[in-house]
DNA sequence: CAACTTTGCTCAATCGATGAAGCAGATTGC
DNA sequence: GCAATCTGCTTCATCGATTGAGCAAAGTTG
C-alpha cells in the first residue's frame, strides 16, 4: 500500500481537463460561488463528483494569495503545561473555527526572542489577527502587527498598544486572600499574615495580585510582612528554593500561603512534602489558578479559576467588532466550590 | 497610536521601486540566494536595510505557491487538557522548529468527524507531513494524506497505513500492575486482584494495557475478575459513574486500582473523596500516565510516565529519514521515583 | 584589440485559484 | 421578427515570490 508516491496534487486544471470544462468553472463550483456565476447544477455535480474521486483539496496558498482576506488567526502562548493555557488554547481553537477562521497556535516557552520570531512568522502567513497570550513584550508584537496590517489583541498580560483582556487580578487576589485568611482564622483561631509565593514581581499580573493581597490584609487590619512576598519566578523549582531559603533563614514560615499559579503550587507542595517543615499539619493554602488534582490535594486549598470562556468571549467580541482601541477588559475569576462571594471593587468588564 | 491602518503590506515590488532595482534582485537578497545569483553585497545591504525599515515580511502564501516544498508539518491532537498531550505538543513544536519546519497543530477534541476535517484543512495548507496523535481512525487520515501526496505518522494510537509510534502499553501495564500488586501486598498482607478503570475497551492502547494487566495477575497466580475491568471511556465522569454503579451493585470494590489515564484518575479520586467508600484508608492506586499533582496525592499512587521525548525522537527519526513503511515502534514508558525495574517481555523499540 | 569570461543585474514564465469581463446561443418581449 | 435579456460557460489578468534564461558592461587573456 505504500507505493512511492510522487502523486502530484490534483489541481483545478486537472479537474477541468477531466470534466472537459474550464478551470474557472471548477473553481466556482468548488468554492461555492457557482450559483452566483451561473454554472448549471449539472456541471456542478459532475465536478463535485470528480473532485471527490480525485481527492482534490484546494491549495490554500494559491487561494489565499488571490483573496484579500486570509481568515487566519494566530495565537502565541507561553506554555502548554497547565490547565489554564491548555484550556485557553482549546477554547480559542473552537471559537475561531466557529467563526470560519483558521487558528494557528505557537508556543514560545516564555522566551522573549522566540515570541518576536513567532509573531513574525505568523505575520508571514498573513494572519489577520494575532492574540498574544502572556507575552513578555506585547507592545513590540502589536507594533509588528500594525506594520504588517494585522490586528492584535493581548490576553492574560496587558499591553498599551492593543486591546487587552486579563483576569481581574486585583479583585481576584483580594477575595482569595480574604478567604485564605478566613480559613486560617477558622482553623487556628487567630488571623496571621500570609506568605505570597510565585510569579515575577515585574509582571503586571503579579503586581496586581500583590496589591490585592496587601489590600485584603490591610482591610482587616493585619500588616503584611514584606520579606514574605516571594515573587521569584514561575518555575516550580523557584518556589521550592525560595521556601527552602526562607526556612533556612530561621524566620518561622507563615501557616497560610497565597500561591500565584499552579506551576508554583507544584513546587510548594513538593517542598512541603519533602522538607517535612509543617509536619502533619499542612498550611492553609490558596492558589490563583486551578487544577483538578491540586483541588483534591487536601481540604484547605482554596482555588480561583480564571474565567477562560469569559476571557475568550471578550477577545472574540473585540475581533468580531473589529475594535482596535487600547481598552483593558478585566474578567472576574471564578471561585469554585464556595458560596457567593461579595467581592468589592470588582469592576464589570466592558 | 491606533490610526485606521489600511497599511497595504510591503511587497518585493515596493522594495524594488524604493531601491531602484528589480523585484527579482530583492527576492534573491531576502531569501539568501543572492550570492548564488551574483548580486553585489552593496545592493544586498541596501535592500536589507530598506526591508527592515519598511517592516517587510515575506508573503508565505506567495512564496510557498512557487516553491516545491512547504516545510509545514501538521499535528492533530485530541485534547490539551493533560500533561501528556501538552508535553507532546510542546516538544513537537520545538523539534519541528529545530528542523526548519513550521508546525501547525490542531485540536480535534476526540471528535472523529473533526479529525477528518482537520486533516483535510491541514492538507490544504500543503503540509508535507501529518502526525496524527491519538486519532480514532488513523488509517483514514493516512489515506487522505497519500492522496494529497503528504506523508503521515501515527502517534500514541497505531494504524496500519503509516509508521506508528506508541508507548509499550503491554510492557508498561504489566510492570505497573506488578507494582500495584506488590504495594497492595505490602500494605494489606495479601495479594488480591485489582480493578482496571478508564479508557475505551475498543482502542488499541486500552486493549494492550488490559492484556498486560491480565498477564501480570496471571504470572503471580491471581485470577482477574472480569466485572472489574471498567473501560467505559476517558472522561472523568465516566470513571466516576462506573465506580458508583459498581459500588451500588453491592459487590465490594477491590482495594487496588489500575487507572488508565490521568483524566480517568480525576474521576476516580473525586469519587473516592465524595463517596467516602474507602473511608480513611485510600485504595492502592497506579496510573498509566503522569501528572505532577496527582503524583503528590497520597503516598501510594504509582505512576508511569510515557516517554514523550523518546516517542517524538522516533517520530522525527522517521521524518528525517523519510520512511514510509508501516512499522510499529513501541517506546518503553518511564517508571518514576522507584528503583530499577526488571520488566520482562518488554521488547526494545526498532 | 578581438575574443572570452565574469559580474551584476533584469525579464518573463510560473505556481494554483479567483473573478471581472465577455461571448455565444437560447429565450422572451413587443 | 428583431432587440433585449438570460443562461452557461470561457478567457485572461492577477495575487507575490521564485528562478531559468539572458543581456550589457567590465575585466581578462593572448
Amino acid at each position: 500500500m505504500n507505493q512511492e508516491r510522487p502523486t502530484k496534487k490534483t489541481t483545478i486544471y486537472d479537474l477541468a481537463a477531466l470534466a472537459q470544462t474550464s478551470a474557472s468553472a471548477v473553481s466556482a463550483v468548488l468554492n461555492g460561488t457557482w450559483k452566483k456565476r451561473r454554472i448549471s447544477s449539472n456541471l456542478a455535480e459532475k465536478i463535485t463528483q470528480l473532485a471527490k474521486e480525485q481527492g482534490y483539496a484546494v491549495n490554500m496558498q494559491a487561494s489565499l494569495l488571490r483573496r484579500e482576506k486570509s481568515k487566519i488567526i494566530g495565537m502565541i502562548v507561553p506554555k502548554y503545561d497547565n490547565r489554564y493555557f491548555g484550556s485557553i488554547v482549546e477554547t480559542f481553537e473552537t471559537m475561531a473555527r466557529e467563526r470560519g477562521l483558521f487558528p494557528i497556535i505557537t508556543c514560545t516557552r516564555r522566551d522573549p526572542a522566540l515570541e518576536i520570531e513567532a509573531a513574525q512568522t505568523l505575520l508571514s502567513y498573513q494572519v489577520e489577527w494575532l492574540v498574544s497570550t502572556g507575552a513578555t513584550d506585547p507592545d513590540r508584537i502589536s507594533d509588528l502587527c500594525s506594520q504588517a496590517g494585522a490586528r492584535s489583541v493581548n490576553l492574560d498580560l496587558p499591553g498599551s498598544k492593543a486591546p487587552s483582556i486579563i483576569s481581574d487580578n486585583f479583585g481576584g487576589a483580594y477575595e482569595l486572600t480574604r478567604r485564605i485568611l478566613a480559613n486560617s482564622k477558622r482553623k487556628l483561631g487567630s488571623s496571621r499574615p500570609l506568605l505570597f509565593i510565585g510569579g515575577r514581581g515585574s509582571d503586571h499580573n503579579t503586581a496586581e495580585r500583590v496589591r490585592g493581597f496587601r489590600a485584603a490584609h490591610h482591610d482587616i487590619g493585619i500588616a503584611v510582612d514584606d520579606t514574605h512576598i516571594l515573587a521569584s519566578g514561575y518555575a516550580p523549582e523557584k518556589a521550592e528554593s525560595s521556601l527552602q531559603a526562607l526556612a533556612a533563614s530561621g524566620d518561622p514560615l507563615p501557616i497560610g500561603m497565597f500561591v500565584n499559579s499552579t506551576i508554583s503550587l507544584e513546587g510548594v507542595m513538593r517542598w512541603i512534602k519533602r522538607s517535612g517543615y509543617y509536619q502533619n499539619r499542612t498550611p492553609v493554602i490558596g492558589c490563583f489558578d486551578w487544577d483538578p488534582f491540586a483541588a483534591l490535594l487536601g481540604d484547605e486549598i482554596e482555588m480561583v479559576r480564571q474565567d477562560v470562556q469569559g476571557m475568550l468571549d471578550a477577545v472574540f467580541n473585540i475581533i468580531d467588532e473589529g475594535k482596535t482601541t487600547g481598552l483593558l477588559v478585566e474578567i472576574p475569576p471564578i471561585f469554585i466550590g464556595a458560596g457567593v462571594s461579595d467581592v468589592k471593587e470588582m469592576p464589570k468588564p466592558i
